[in-house]
DNA sequence: GTGAAAGCGCTAACAA
DNA sequence: TTGTTAGCGCTTTCAC
């Protein structure tokens, strides 16, 4: 069909618009399979997400979705919060024979991920791995949680307690083994307290109801945005306000944390140029690089207003001004 | 290659294992282009999502997910927050001869839609439409925002004002519209003030500070939670407590609203039964149901910590017990 | 039951 | 430049 209708270098441009008014009209679209076939290439590139809650992981993909554009990739996401989804999406991708991936906070074991990285070049974030068959991109964690322990001690924090992410996404140990590193160092191994479990909201509750059968804390470091702000509005409820009698600190800096004037004290990974790196690599991947790129991005604390220095005397207060 | 590795009715399961062994460990893995191509058909189905950080999307996915699993469908899901990426995303949807595909919240003209409609059976959430192509799944917007008001009136609450969720999603019109209503079916034009304009965190913050330059109102309806929470965080940095200053409705009823111990009032939509009615829809579609479907599910009012009676005098107080 | 052959809608290589 | 042809990896059909 008139040279397969791509390039068209003959024919005028009246031609050609009288062709492709002809195949609007028609409603005509390629077929992207038997092309794909065909030409035996592909311009899909798979994203997984583990959490498709997570704001984190949706800024990521909101900066790896331009670059990829430009290049003229389209992106097919797919997500599962068990493994067994997680693995029927990454054969999915691999039976589409799509062109790269990028997999935000897999869970499968990493021998998978390198068969699957064999297959389709990928890169991989939020996922300590050891193979080089995938690009990785990954924060210090454990850095970032020291960081986050660090602040509230010198603030004057001693009764540091952790909101833990749970065992699955393998940022949750880095982060609990970060605190519990720091609590040490510092002398602070006495406070050690680690509650809760999981990445969400909820557990972020959960979590503090788990904490106050004992004491309430002076502070505390959760494991992320979404589990900080569960805890904040929990306390609240519970007549503890934040910073006045309990500060803490999240992780992440979502935009949850930022956006939204709460002001939540946050460690920094910078997730849109996260997405971006990410499509740095599969760009270099494409041109030919077959070496494994691997980047530990440094994360940093982003103080705001759910962290103040500690106050020996309990008291309510207001932090701003009145009408 | 073995009766095209499929049903293999003969072979003892012995044989079968040992078939599938080897096949596991060359790693083959069928080439969906190919099998679409020849059957003339494929199991993908495309969702589609105007904003990847909006909660309230994310639960319909999650309810639509499951049974279309079930029926051994996967999901390819495409983003795209400008009318230019959608159009690419149906397009694509289309180029790959997607059984089926479902829009959320889509903002392209119903002349497009229904075209895309005709090509590919569908479901459209949250967007009033009069096409037939597709099937429909809608709250009654205007009805909720009407709770909400009435809600807020019945607590005393007379200066309401409303955060508006901007021109492009058609909920935000429904919801304007809903709360203009019910302003002056009460007597409250004088009242009437509608500030901000956006579904995010951010609108609700900004939205507030525009309330602001004039007056604190008594009481807020919000176009989504995001909004409602993103006002009630820049309310406490002024000084201003939820419910005790001011109250708020928000709509949705997403997990930021529900399982954030918030306890944020909010206009319930049956975010995973939408999901699951969609599946539904789409099942019918398949089965050979040709007619339109539309469903206008009614909304309803979930209150929570965030409305309160109308005081009088100001006054700062808690809610919840102290240790 | 099993095996061979045609063909899905394209692209790529070649011939005219 | 343009038209023709083989073939991508499968499914489907039809003959055996």
């Amino acid at each position: 069909m008139s040279v397969t209708l791509r390039g068209m270098p003959g024919a005028g441009d009246y031609t050609k618009g009288l062709i492709h008014q002809a195949v609007n009209d028609l409603g005509y679209v390629p077929h992207t399979g038997a092309r794909d076939l065909a030409s035996q290439s592909s311009r899909a590139i798979g994203v997984f997400m583990s959490d498709l809650h997570n704001p984190f992981f949706a800024d990521i993909v909101d900066g790896f979705h331009w670059p990829m554009r430009e290049s003229n990739f389209h992106i097919l996401m797919g997500m599962g919060d068990q493994p067994d989804l997680e693995r029927s999406v990454l054969e999915m991708f691999r039976s589409y024979r799509m062109a790269g991936a990028m997999l935000i906070g897999p869970g499968i074991r990493e021998r998978e991920l390198e068969e699957f990285g064999k297959a389709i070049p990928t890169v991989v974030i939020a996922r300590k791995l050891r193979t080089t068959a995938v690009d990785v991109i990954v924060g210090d964690d454990r850095k970032g949680a020291r960081l986050a322990v660090e602040h509230l001690y010198e603030l004057g924090h001693r009764d540091i307690a952790h909101l833990d992410g749970g065992s699955l996404p393998a940022a949750a140990a880095a982060r609990r083994t970060g605190y519990l590193g720091a609590m040490r160092r510092l002398g602070l191994e006495k406070y050690v307290r680690v509650a809760g479990g999981g990445f969400t909201l909820a557990h972020g509750a959960d979590g503090v109801d788990e904490l106050l059968k004992t004491r309430p804390p002076s502070a505390i470091f959760a494991a992320n945005d979404l589990v900080a702000m569960g805890a904040i509005e929990r306390l609240a409820t519970l007549g503890l306000t934040t910073p006045n009698d309990i500060s803490i600190v999240g992780y992440d800096n979502s935009n949850l944390a930022a956006q939204q004037r709460l002001g939540l004290t946050s460690i920094d990974q910078p997730r849109l140029q996260i997405g971006e790196l990410a499509a740095t690599l599969l760009s270099e991947r494409f041109a030919g690089r077959t070496t494994a790129s691997r980047h530990i991005l440094m994360p940093k604390l982003v103080e705001r207003s759910s962290t103040a220095r500690r106050r020996s005397g309990r008291r309510r207060g207001t932090n701003g001004a009145r009408f």
